[in-house]
DNA sequence: ACTTGGCACTCGGACGAGATGAGTGCCAAA
DNA sequence: TTTGGCACTCATCTCGTCCGAGTGCCAAGT
């Protein structure tokens, strides 16, 4: 159905359709390519195309444009990885090392992506539950009001205050350090549940309605509904490519605001190893329907760039798999 | 020069231009308010006022529209203070009231102004050096390495881990605490530097090395450069008025990605009891001439909006004071 | 001294008719 | 199966025309 020469047609297509944003015809892709055929030739070949799906015409006296089909047999079949050049990957290394803290590392990671790629840019935060806690702490800070500070081996810091039904004495404070420190220590989060369900029985009766109290805020805002950020960047590259969003916009920046949504755009992707790729109407969100999106997961978290289906596949696919893999190193190592 | 019914020609010419966008005629303009005028004494109006430059033509034969000086004049004298219903009061405070921590009364003040004006709403987090230090908490990490975490008043939690040149004993880091809590507790971060400076002397000898290198950090992280944070929203509502920007939507959302920009825009009001209004041309930021921006501080920061030169001033600004007043309220109060 | 109605004038925008040309589909020949 | 030829389509561009909102100015009215 689908010989070799068609394939080399479609990969022409896509990228010429790419580079120009304009319906590529058959004599101008005859012309551009070395294909070794007729441009008669090449318009069999896309006609073949256009009934199997891959492509389409805007009007009849117009060239052809991939559909999301044609974009997707391409990312699977026919893009071949772009390798960075040695110069781009010690670039990305030194700026990302050049990060203090974990703010940071993420904001520098949106930057860089966005520049790479020449278009959105989206980083999550270390997720907590796949994080390890470094510490906790406890602080008193009124008589019955408690801080609890926890810090992860990826740098985040989460704090919340616990406001205590009953005084809490510093002695018990003491006594709570002491009971949850070394239970909690080097515990990923996702696994504190279990590590802490017998603390009520092991812990002295006189600890236990504070004991209780705190476990309860503890298990249900850190463990159960952990909080998830996400950073976001290059917004303003969506004005680049103006021209594929035919007054679409508007939808694709609200979209960008809804923490949630981004989340399921990047939760999708926790595999360091594999490239996920979305494209156009494949994508779930509403709104997004005339975007692609390339995520990766790095480890404790995902990141990932968003732009026109008509984007450079190839190359965005390995500048988020570089990043992720400098940012997943940079937070294990830290 | 300018008498009375000029300026309530200008303030029509502002209040059809801002309602309709479209350059408003002499006719309408006379029909649509009644002015007890006819058409052509309007006419005369307006060409006075356009030579003292405060509206002019996009071409001959098209109706008025409102400079940026018109709308200096029409912000300074002629608009009245929308006041906001009891209901929407009501909607504003319950709404935030509903905030558990920081983070989430300012994404929640971002959305809520960006509802409430239909602009990019733009809030800055309390800044450090303006709020009283609540708690500092001195981690012991690694032997050679420290946390410092700072609490504020207004629910702020910096931290910063420092790498000690020598090994600290946790004898070192009790002192720490001791020497350290006293001084900064309830002190203002500005004030700190004061507060701090005669430590060396006053500490133990065998504690100075370690002091004046934790010491160091503190000064230059926490009171000399304070790191600012700012929440964006609303960016879609950018799209709302995409007739207003000119292909200029691009430059606008560059400007919103630069911290330092926006921090420019909105440090130039820190004080809660007057709006600041920049119109236009007025705006320092190139980029943003195309926008207007209203700002005002609320006690440990500001906030405020952005949007284009033809937005509706009276509402914003009273929207913007509005979240002010409660947003400080809120953070003075917890 | 203003205000008003009248009137000629301007000029952007909308509409329609060609002209242009890239690109297609199909067919017959190689 | 490939290729050249050819008629056909249709978005886009370019003019020329027309329309009308809106202006500026002037002379008459209050």
């Amino acid at each position: 159905m689908l010989d070799d020469r068609k394939l080399e047609v479609l990969r022409a297509i896509v990228e010429d359709f790419v580079s120009t944003n304009e319906p590529v015809g058959s004599k101008s892709l005859a012309a551009r390519h070395s294909l070794g055929v007729s441009p008669a030739t090449v318009r069999n070949d896309m006609a073949a195309l256009e009934d199997e799906g891959y492509i389409t015409h805007p009007h009849t006296s117009a060239g052809r444009i991939p559909t999301s089909k044609g974009y997707r047999l391409f990312v699977d079949r026919l893009s071949t990885v772009k390798p960075l050049s040695s110069a781009e990957r010690r670039a990305i290394q030194s700026f990302l090392e050049g990060a203090v803290d974990l703010d940071d590392v993420v904001h520098r990671s949106v930057r860089l992506l966005s520049q790479l790629t020449q278009q959105v840019a989206v980083v999550q935060y270390p997720s907590l539950s796949r994080s390890e806690v470094r510490h906790l702490e406890i602080v008193h800070l009124a008589p019955n009001r408690l801080l609890l500070v926890l810090i992860t081996d990826s740098g985040r810091v989460e704090q919340r205050v616990l406001e205590m039904p009953a005084v809490v004495s510093d002695e018990d404070v003491r006594q709570l350090r002491e009971v949850f420190g070394p239970r909690l220590h080097g515990a990923r989060l996702i696994d504190a549940a279990k590590a802490l369900e017998d603390l009520p029985d092991a812990a002295p009766a006189a600890l236990r309605p504070v004991l209780t109290s705190v476990l309860s805020v503890v298990l249900s805002t850190l463990v159960e509904h952990p909080e998830e950020r996400i950073a976001i960047g290059g917004t303003a590259n969506l004005t680049r490519h103006a021209l594929d969003f035919p007054q679409t916009l508007r939808p694709v920046l609200e979209a960008l605001e809804e923490q949630v949504v981004l989340l399921k755009l990047i939760g999708e992707a926790n595999d360091p190893t594999t490239v996920h790729v979305q494209i156009g109407e494949e994508n779930s969100v509403e709104g997004l329907r005339s975007t692609s999106v390339v995520t990766v997961g790095y480890g404790q978290g995902g990141l990932g760039v968003l732009g026109p289906t008509r984007m450079d596949y190839a190359g965005n696919i390995s500048s988020v798999r570089a990043v992720a893999r400098y940012v997943g190193d940079l937070l294990a190592g830290s």
